[in-house]
This record gives C-alpha cells, sequence and structure tokens, in this order.
DNA sequence: CTGTTAGCGCCTTCAT
DNA sequence: ATGAAGGCGCTAACAG
C-alpha cells in the first residue's frame, strides 16, 4: 500500500493540498472545524509526513551532528544523552560520528555531515592544527551553528559548553597538597587540545601556589587508556626520586596507575595518593575508589542542545548568537586521595 | 553564496540538467568528453550533490537506523564501529539511539526512525512482550530491513547476526568444572531476553553434562553493572553452602563479583574461579584479569551491515532475502579462571 | 479562511 | 548521446 499524503487527505475532503499543509501545522486562520477534519481522515488514513520533503523544501535537516572522540565512556555517552534528551522535544534528530581521536576521521566525518546537510555541530574536538580552520570556516560561512564541548578550538563564531579545567585542575592538585602530597605527577594529554593544556596549567599553578618547585619529569603525557596509565607509572617509579601522588587529567590512566601501584605492593592512599579526571563509573568502586573531577555530562549535553537551540531561534543573518559557557567542576573525593594521618607525637 | 546544483553546472555547459545528472552518476551513455567537463565544472563550482532532494527523489534516505540498550561498553561501541566502517563506503549514514534497556524507550526510537524514514534498522533489542510484534510487523510490511544483532526476537521476516550464546556459555562453564569448581553459580540476565536465555541453557547443560547438580539458588538475575554484581555476592556469600566460581552474563557484574570477593579476602583463582562473557576492556587488566567470552563485535558489526546491504540490494517483492548468522564464540582464559593445582600426594 | 501556483534539487521515463 | 517534462511531498507567496 502506497504511503499516504497530504493530497491523499485532501482529496478525500475536497480541500486543497495547502489547506491540509496549514491545518496540520495548526496554522491560526483555518477553521477549527476543517483543522478537526483533517485530523480525523489524516488519522483514517494513517498519514505521517514526509521529513524528507519538509527537509528539502524548508532546507532543514532536523538532524544535528555530533561528534566526539568516542562513545564507549561513561562522560561521552552521558553527555550523548543529555543532548538527546534535549533535542527530542524539538523533534531534531542526531547522528554521533566517532574520531578515535583522529584528526582525518574528524575531518572525514565534519565532512559527511555537511554533506547530509546537518542543521548544526556539537563538536567534541580532536582537531588542533589551524590547518583545518578552511574546513571550519565552512561550516561558519554556511551558517550552520556551531557549538564546541567539552573540547573548544578558539574559532570565530563558534560557541562552546565546557568546564572549567583549570579551576578543575588546580583544586584537586591542592587536594593531593592538602593531603600530604609533596612530589606530585601529572598524566597530561596532547596539550595541543585546549582541556589538557588547562588541566595542566591548573596544576602547575597549584604547585606554584603551595610552594612546591615543579619537576618536569613528573608530568607524562598519556592517552586516555589503562595501558598508557601503567606504562606512565613505571616510567615515574624508575625515576630516583620517584613521586607520592598523581594528578591523572584521565580517569582511564589513572586506573592503569592503580594497577602498576597495586602490583607492586604500594598502598593506596597510605604510600601514594590518585586524583583523577570524568568521574567515570569504575572509579566509584571500592577497590579503585579514584578520586575525581566531576564535569556533570548530562548537564554538559543539556545546556550544548540549548545552546544549539538558542542559535537556531535567535540568530539573524546581521546578528549571529555565539555564546561560551563554562560550567563549574566539582572535586569528588574518594579514598584514593585521603588524607593519611601521621601519629607523630607532639 | 547560493548552493551550486546540477542546474548551475548545466546552463555553464549548455547542456541540460539530465545529462549533468546523468554524467554525475556516470551514466552508460554519456561520452565520456562530456563526463569530463561536468566533473571539471563540478569541482569549479564547489558542486555538492543535495542528499535530501535525492532521498526524496528516490524515496531512500540512505540513513540506517542503529538502536541499542547503550553505548558506554566497549562491546556495543564496537560493534557501532564495525557498522560505520563498512557502511560508509556505500554512503549510508548511522543513527545510533539508546534505549537503556527501557521498552518505551525502544518503541519510542523505532517511531522516531520510522518518521525519518531510515533504509534500514539494525537492532540489538531489549523488546521481550510480543505486543510489540505490531510496530515491528510494521517495519516489516513496509519492507524495511530489520536485522537484529546480538539480541534478536523471534519475528518473521528478520534477519539476525547473533553469536552461539548457549555455546559460549557451555564452553565456559565447561572451563569452571574442568578445573576444579563443582558449586558454579551464574549471573543472568533478563531470561525474556534470548542471550540470557541461551546463557543459562548453556550453563545448566554444562552442569548437567558433567553430572553436577542443579542448584537454582545459585543462579541470580543481574543487570549488567557492578553494583549489581556486587550485590549478588553477597547474596551467595550468605547461603550456607556458597559457590566456589561463578559464570556471569555479564562482565560488568563479574567485576562487581570480583570486588566483593576481595573485600572479603577471598582470593581468585585460589579459593573462587570467576567467567565472565563479552571480554570487555577492563577484563584483561592484571588486578582483574578475568575470563571472558569473545563476542567478536567488530565482526558482528561488519557483518550486522553486509546483510543490511544484502537484502537492500537482492530483495525483491516476490523474494524476500533473510538470513539468519550465527558466529561463534571464543573463550579468553586469564587468571580468573585458572586451575588451581593440588598437591594431593598421590 | 482557502485555493493556485511554484519551487526545493534530483532523477527517470519518453522522446529525438 | 542528449533534451524535455514530470514528479517525489511539502510549504510559502500570492490571490481572492
Amino acid at each position: 500500500m502506497k504511503k499516504t499524503t497530504i493530497y491523499d487527505i485532501a482529496k478525500k475532503l475536497n480541500l486543497s493540498a495547502a489547506t491540509v499543509s496549514r491545518s496540520l501545522n495548526n496554522h491560526p486562520r483555518i477553521s477549527s472545524k476543517t483543522k478537526k477534519e483533517v485530523l480525523r481522515i489524516a488519522q483514517e488514513l494513517h498519514y505521517e509526513q514526509n521529513h524528507l520533503a519538509k527537509a528539502l523544501q524548508s532546507g532543514k535537516s532536523f538532524i544535528v551532528g555530533v561528534i566526539v572522540p568516542r562513545i564507549d565512556n561513561n562522560f561521552l555517552s552521558s553527555v550523548i544523552r543529555g543532548i538527546e534528551d534535549k533535542l527530542k522535544d524539538f523533534d531534531y534528530h542526531v547522528i554521533i560520528c566517532q574520531t578515535h581521536e583522529d584528526e582525518e576521521k574528524e575531518i572525514e566525518n565534519i565532512n559527511t555531515l555537511l554533506n547530509i546537510q546537518v542543521d548544526g555541530f556539537l563538536l567534541s574536538t580532536c582537531l588542533t592544527s589551524i590547518k583545518h580552520s578552511e574546513l571550519l570556516d565552512k561550516i561558519i560561512k554556511k551558517n550552520i551553528p556551531l557549538v564546541y564541548f567539552d573540547r573548544k578550538m578558539e574559532i570565530e563564531g563558534a560557541s562552546s559548553v565546557i568546564i572549567d579545567d583549570f579551576k578543575g585542575a588546580y583544586l584537586a592538585t591542592m587536594r593531593l597538597i592538602d593531603n600530604g602530597a609533596t612530589r606530585i605527577a601529572h598524566f597530561s594529554g596532547n596539550r595541543e587540545i585546549q582541556i589538557y593544556n588547562d588541566r595542566l596549567n591548573g596544576y602547575l599553578q597549584a604547585l606554584n601556589d603551595a610552594g612546591l618547585c615543579v619537576n618536569l619529569d613528573y608530568v607524562i603525557q598519556v592517552k586516555s587508556s589503562l595501558d598508557d596509565g601503567v606504562e606512565a607509572m613505571d616510567k615515574l617509579f624508575n625515576l630516583e626520586f620517584p613521586p607520592d601522588a598523581l594528578f591523572s587529567s584521565s580517569d582511564f590512566a589513572a586506573f592503569g596507575a592503580i594497577q602498576y601501584l597495586k602490583s607492586k605492593n604500594i598502598n593506596i592512599p597510605e604510600d601514594f595518593l590518585v586524583f583523577g579526571f570524568g568521574n567515570e563509573n569504575f572509579t566509584k568502586f571500592d577497590e579503585l575508589s579514584i578520586s575525581s573531577v566531576n564535569q556533570f555530562p548530562l548537564e554538559m549535553g543539556r545546556i550544548t542542545a540549548e545552546v544549539f537551540l538558542d542559535i537556531i531561534s535567535k540568530s539573524t543573518i546581521k546578528n549571529k548568537v555565539v555564546k561560551n559557557i563554562v560550567l563549574e567542576p566539582e572535586l569528588i573525593e574518594r579514598k584514593s586521595s585521603l588524607k593519611v594521618f601521621q601519629f607523630s607525637g607532639a
């Protein structure tokens, strides 16, 4: 059986397709009698709007493209959920693309989404070099809303929703210091990516403010993976003076670090303090109990979607809405960074 | 600047839009000279095909909908990656929806995807009751390819790509028995979902074949989460005769079980053997080293996509292609299920 | 309040 | 080998 269109229901009611269309869209100056009839017949005939036709006609696809490094972690999948939850009330659909931290793949994804004419880009980017600014400019030029979340780039005309990574890092490091650490190592990410650079700077600032000297041997760049955490920890413990604490910009790497420490029978938090970042699901489990920084992923997703909707609805050709939102991080302290009481006789 | 269409390039070349369209689609009876010119001008004008128009015209959206319980685990995100990798070579795009194990949400997702006229459904379903068969029938009636992966339902006309869950469970349980376990507990999932039922049956069959008696107190239904694993383990150890091994249909729950055991100073594998299912990333780490069943997610995704492409290309109105593929599981044995040698003087 | 017309961009008969 | 015409389903502009 053929799909029913507005023409079918127009014919049945001796109306024009335009009137049917208007009725369906609840146009103000259509008699409510007509509207009711149209609605009735529409149901009767199991009418369903053809989004494709509407999209072609309106120039909008009602699809937004979400590009992330990967989806198999709690943080990003929660952000995505936040985005979806918000957007579904506005009839937008979401296409998710993964870059696997590969810049080429991200370019490819952007082009694909450009191709299917998404109405907006929501990006947690892994792009670093400015050689890609051309592509991003294309998005801006085409007036497609571009909202970064978590990981942004500085692009004229792009919006962003991030947390204050510097602050999160600063506070986390400070907690380690407060709790007695003096030789704090740091797992950094790719420093061309702003969040990792910010976290590094927060860490450095905290050391500085506490009057601790910075040992660059303690700063190691890792990928957000357990393997890298293990390996990096091994490096640190082959130094002449190994650290006594770790602030990791990745929970996964922190997990790896803890694996390593346990294998060496180094006790946490008695002998070594650990603070992670991201508040991944596994951090809260007893055996790990990793202190971490909460980035409020659901909220971040929701707000990212809201910024997009704002741009869509309020932007004019003359006046482009651009929002840059910074969320507050929250420290979640678990066993791994607990203060160890020293019974110094006094 | 306006988007360039085939008309623009037709005008520039004094050709008809039809010829341009044919050239772009590499139609056989267009002179190669014309084709070349069209291609040249197309590039010059930065022509990009309007997918929406093509979709409207062809009745195809070039989008396939993927519905999964959740994306934040290794198995499903890898399957999705496999799907994407395969499909992108055929110009199909993927929309991912999460159900969070909520049947209502799955229905909602299916309706949404139906609405945007996806060209196919790739489902890892959480639907159990047959009350939904109506909706699924709608998909079949509309002749939209429906391919289940991992979790299937028995629907006339639907295809599926799954692993042999029964066999995986049977073999895993058998290994535990071979390695000395006699009181093997099982974490089951929702048994209305076929994979969990199959795994349960594999477990039961193995016990039976080994001449071990079944103790239903040892079979506990859990969600695929650490919390549930901890809780279930607590239940088991409050039994008069606690088990000496666990076959869990979820790695996450197995992880939880191990957390519990460690907190009780029960050593693995000396005092207790564990076998999981899914080969999640974390299973391979030293502290855990959980034996598990590999489901070859990348391959499963690829094959699922291939089945879809097969259906698309080979199905006729008379002859509907239906494929049901069962992959072989692979046992991955790690420390958690190792045989413990008993020095029985003999 | 409703009808007519036209067009979004593409492809596909049917001609030539 | 190419052109002309029509239509996919919908909405917006212009009438009345």
